[in-house]
DNA sequence: AGGATAGCCTGCGGGC
DNA sequence: TGCCCGCAGGCTATCC
């Protein structure tokens, strides 16, 4: 469940690594997780910037970015759990190990693209310009950047529930089920409130929790519920600060009623129906 | 056309 | 002990 703070700790982790570096060999264990877009021919190691020598690494939302000098674009989604890490070389690959690449920088290490549940994949493409294009274009803001006015535009009229326009990345992008939770409970305002009803003050209230857990969140190296695990393997920390998620029955630490668990757009939520208005 | 819903996929934990 | 089932989740396709 990579959402924004643990796809921002994986950039973080990886990037010194990378950046100013050469991908060597590219090995693909598992074609069917990339997809060629934008970039010709069918897919080889090439289009996962075998022997390209990598410029950046940039991220929206939940979707990663490396970026080559020449200008290629691979670009990487987790899913819910994928993962990207260096590991030390010959030591046995972890099952679902896709595709595995071999680094100038630390030859002793791989970097290896992992996704048991395959909900995340890897894009190819032959620029910025198509990547956005195809894809990043669709994207709202980040949920670092976004404004309340923006979120109060892209609602209006709307008859969604507030949580389901918080996990739609068209809106807003990088929140998923765990912040969007976490974050309107910090700023008390229901999941089942009406977004098209929500007023610019509570989106504003809205912004600056959700944005202060994502801060909070990434700093503590990201949540570890099941599946992510940081760079080196271990486990985040930030799942200590969950407030409602995954606490369904326990007390709400506002006001001691018991917290309430239903589904809001499919997703299992979790809120306190006293503290968080609608 | 916007919004709700189903399905993809694997691992794990609870219950029997 | 072991098996089976349900659930977890981001996103796309499809339906209403």
């Amino acid at each position: 469940m990579p959402e924004l703070p643990e796809v921002e700790n994986v950039r973080r982790a990886i990037a010194p690594a990378l950046v100013g570096a050469t991908f060597r060999a590219c090995t693909i264990h598992r074609a069917d997780v990339c997809e060629v877009r934008g970039a010709e021919g069918s897919l080889s190691p090439r289009h996962l910037l075998e022997r390209a020598e990598i410029g950046a690494i940039n991220r929206r939302g939940k979707q990663l970015a490396i970026v080559a000098r020449d200008g290629r674009v691979l670009c990487v989604h987790l899913g819910m759990s994928g993962s990207l890490e260096l590991v030390p070389r010959g030591r046995p690959l972890a099952p679902h190990t896709h595709v595995t690449w071999t680094l100038s920088s630390t030859p002793d290490q791989l970097l290896a693209f992992r996704d048991p549940r395959r909900f995340g994949g890897l894009w190819c493409f032959a620029d910025q310009a198509a990547l956005h294009e195809d894809r990043w274009n669709n994207l709202g803001p980040d949920a670092l950047e976004v404004t309340a006015v923006h979120l109060h535009d892209a609602s209006k009229g709307s008859a969604r529930k507030v949580k389901a326009l918080l996990l739609d990345q068209g809106a807003v992008a990088g929140v998923g089920n765990i912040y969007a939770d976490e974050a309107l409970f910090a700023a008390r305002l229901s999941p089942h409130a009406r977004a098209g009803k929500v007023k610019l003050s509570t989106w504003g209230e809205l912004v600056e929790k959700l944005r202060g857990i994502l801060l909070a969140s990434i700093n503590e190296g990201g949540s570890t519920i099941r599946d992510y695990r940081g760079p080196t393997g271990e486990a985040g920390r930030a799942q200590r600060l969950h407030k409602v998620y995954g606490r369904a029955g326990e007390a709400c630490e506002g006001c001691g009623s018991r917290l309430r668990s239903g589904a809001v757009g499919q997703r299992t939520t979790v809120w306190c129906h006293k503290c968080q208005k609608v």
